[in-house]
DNA sequence: ATGAAAGCGCTAACAC
DNA sequence: GTGTTAGCGCTTTCAT
């Protein structure tokens, strides 16, 4: 038996000659099938498989059988710490479930999207996990009569009649200014980027009606909107943001005794410039913040915020694509994930 | 001219049906070789391809041309911030050469590690990236002798005779040595997850070494190395790892001034569980980090540590790769990164 | 139980 | 300048 050692790639041919069978017989012991196939044979066509380091070519074997197994993952940035956990739980879920993810980062930007969108759709993933910056809900309508289901995360997108596992921003925004007038707080800070973002508009949204609903109305003086727009390059700008919005606080002779900022990021820009500007936390001022990335727990003092469930929403996202694909005629899910409290270190209760 | 409006999705073929002209035709235009075609069907077909909403398929594509225009990319974690800088280097540079990065996370667990080895080569990338845990030089040379490239990054494999793109640990640790030493401090402690990595035990190499060189000895017994290991799920583990040494270093009544940690989430970990031990820092105690991720300069106060060029890593790797792909028979680059002092506010100079 | 062969969508060599 | 056609590697019906 002579093995075949040239530079070029195992195919099933190759495997099935040395092993002496058809090809037939190779690919339907290889992808243990239940069809019948002699015990014998079956042996040899392993072994010789093994022997020769075949691997499969999923190029032909998509296009044959017409499934990718793959899953295309779009989101503004992957350096940005929250979506760093999306990644993680939707990437446990594919390998679960026996998907390839493929990830890739917008940036922001609606041409970058448009473009991926596209090459999502060449290579024919089954399925698009979609954090989208720019796509209508026509363009949406568009991929998935293509053929490639769609499931909307983190941003929806108005008129989407499809799948989404989404964010309560507005309760998210409730709950903190409940926490924080219940901590005794009754002069309140918003600080935050600009409120182009349906997340930011929601979250002050439920914020002042609780506040209004707790009998301690919101100054709008105090509210504080940067006009910088971050790149979702990294975490820098929106850090950045945060300590220009400390400096216009403080600048602004505010009264309030407590920060709510608009995420996490932006809250530990402010902290450390109220630091620098010998603030001292939560002594004198409160800090409060929005998604509970990681390192919110990292941070000294710990930053008490509101959860905003990122590995379970890249689980859950995916877990709908998944079912989506299976079964195109079911009716589509809308999971809304609800926030929580998570008490640390950075807000101080008033005394009485 | 009818418009075929099935479910299923249209092909070259569909196209040239409807344009009334070849495949042949469809694909000289649709690919924009220089090949000639007249400017009136060159037209029709652009128009109908439009019309139809044509994508080509990858899966034909690739198969026919034998180039997937994929790399591969396999790291230990996805939710780890320095290699979320590197892997926005990386699809940078992939983007702009016209290659997709495929992401996979090992979990630092060596049978995972193997299986996303042999699943990209099933999908037949052209090249791999990989900061590998567990590969050797065999495996390695395999994987190129299967016709795709390899470059390590990050974590070196001895015996491997391809391209390698990597840090000099050593130096990194010479460096934060002298610049302790420089700034005044004679007992210095140095605080570390268990020296199993080769990165771990580099700097410590480097760190005594420059120590010794500069007349300030380093005290064994200011060695604190833990003994759990992290999955590589999340930095929390390190974290937490950072506020246990910092406990035993408490304990221990180290007299040391200044604490080098083994990396910046270690010593994110350090600096909290001091602070909660009323230990000002640099007032009390300095303390210095090593890798420079976006979130050291978050901290308060703002982390003085080590550079380790991530985003640099990530985009020199890429071009390695691509340079390797092109040609096979260029000889093998190897590329070490080198360290720099970020000097920011948790290291005090002591007054001589 | 096994093999022959069609064909998935595409590119490119070859024919006209 | 345009069309025809042979595969790329694979799965799967259909014969045997």
């Amino acid at each position: 038996m002579v093995i075949k050692m040239d530079k070029k790639r195992v195919t099933i041919f190759d495997v099935a000659k040395n092993a002496g069978v058809s090809i037939a017989t190779v690919s339907r012991v290889l992808n243990e099938t239940n069809y019948p196939v002699n015990d014998e044979l079956r042996k040899t066509v392993l072994e010789t498989a093994e022997l020769m380091n075949y691997k499969p070519n999923y190029f032909g074997k998509s296009l044959k059988s017409g499934k990718s197994s793959e899953i295309g993952v779009i989101l503004p940035s992957m350096i940005n710490p929250f979506y760093s956990e999306v990644i993680a739980g939707i990437e446990k879920e594919c390998r679960r479930a026996g998907y390839n993810p493929i990830f890739c980062s917008s940036g922001n930007r609606p041409g970058k999207e448009q473009d991926l969108i596209g090459l999502m759709q060449e290579k024919c993933v089954e399925g698009l996990l979609l954090s989208t910056v720019s796509a209508t809900s026509g363009t949406l309508a568009d991929i998935d009569a293509g053929g490639c289901s769609v499931v909307l995360f983190d941003q929806p997108v108005s008129g989407f009649e499809g799948d989404t596992v989404t964010f309560d921003f507005y309760q998210a925004g409730i709950l903190s200014a409940q926490y924080l007038a219940q901590k005794g707080h009754r002069e309140l800070a918003f600080l935050s980027a600009p409120f182009d973002r349906f997340s930011r508009r929601a979250i002050f949204s439920g914020f002042q009606d609780a506040l209004a609903d707790a009998g301690v109305p919101f100054r709008m003086k105090n509210l504080i909107v940067s006009r910088v727009e971050d790149t979702g390059k990294s975490g820098s700008a929106e850090f950045e943001n945060g300590r220009s919005l400390a400096q216009s606080f403080l600048n602004s002779r505010c009264p309030a005794t407590a920060i709510a900022a608009v995420n996490d990021i932006t809250a530990f820009g402010i902290v450390q410039e109220l630091a620098r500007n010998s603030c001292r936390i939560p002594e004198d001022i409160s800090v409060m913040g929005f998604d509970n990335i990681d390192f919110s727990a990292m941070l000294s003092p710990a930053l008490t915020t509101v959860s905003q469930p990122s590995i379970e929403m890249g689980m859950l996202a995916t877990q709908v694509l998944i079912k989506r694909i299976r079964d195109k005629d079911r009716a589509a899910e809308h999971i809304l994930l609800k926030p929580e409290i998570v008490e640390r270190e950075s807000v101080r209760a008033m005394l009485p």
